[in-house]
DNA sequence: GAATATAATGGCTTTTGTCCACTAAAGGAG
DNA sequence: CTCCTTTAGTGGACAAAAGCCATTATATTC
């Protein structure tokens, strides 16, 4: 187990990530979401239902469900009567949802570029090291 | 520059952790004082000024306001007028809001221990370098 | 087929955060 | 020094974000 002063390196790391996420994540994309909104379009994969974004993104179930009702409609997502089970839906994007999306993660892609832009080019090297090392074993990559 | 793919991983990064942070930030502490409230007492060092709070945490100054209003009334923290500049207030933890940072720190030390418990050692040290490697890289260090 | 569980949703409330106006005190510029 | 502008802190009003509970409709289990 990992010693007082190296957990306290991690909680550092949290406190200081807590700022940069919050500051990434208020200069909202297009501002045509808010930000919960915006991360539920993005969870959002063919057949996704109500629930299952709720679980991934630790969110209450009314509360999704009323993001939900305001991304349709906008007319980013539609929802159909599940064949398989009539209390569920399945979401999916609709074009205007794709193109939102891809307009969402380009905006994204500028962000962490101007977070890392001023670092030379071996520190970026280092950083997204050091990002992927944690994403292995914290999230064992792949399950996005 | 990163290519794409890094920028991705980057990000994949932010989205998950975002999740953790989100949730390592909900189980608060001991439920005396909400999130931002705890990040705030966490925040006061012997001296400290309202304005510098909100200026380190990216919080509104009159939210702010309320936060130490509230921690002093828990006799947590006090004000005194700043003796240079009588608009400007200088704040310091009381001997119970020192106890009550003591106690979030160890439930801190506490959650982070869970949330590696279950890594082999070699992982853990190689999860606590890249940790120290952005700290190094994005927040040079220190400046707690 | 009755009892139980689950998905989605709406109403209501609480928490979190923003905006604006106001007071009091500093900090210039003349 | 006096006027003008700026800054620190605060409260009121409000908006956004999130949670809780009850309800409806459908599945599941016994």
């Amino acid at each position: 187990m990992l010693n007082k002063q190296e957990i306290e390196i991690i909680r550092q790391f949290n406190r200081k990530y807590t700022n940069t996420l919050g500051l990434l994540n208020k200069r909202v994309f297009n501002t045509e979401l808010s930000f919960p909104e915006a991360r539920v379009l993005m969870s959002i994969t063919n057949g996704s239902t109500p629930m299952e974004i709720a679980d991934k993104l630790h969110l209450d179930a009314s509360y999704t469900s009323r993001i939900i009702k305001k991304l349709t409609k906008l007319n980013f997502i539609k929802k159909d009567v599940s064949v398989k089970d009539a209390r569920s839906k399945k979401l999916s994007l609709t074009d205007s949802g794709i193109d939102l999306l891809d307009k969402i993660n380009s905006d994204s892609d500028i962000q962490i570029k101007n977070l890392i832009e001023d670092l030379s080019s071996p520190q970026q090297q280092e950083l997204y090291q050091a990002f992927e090392t944690i994403n292995n074993i914290l999230f064992e990559i792949d399950g996005e």
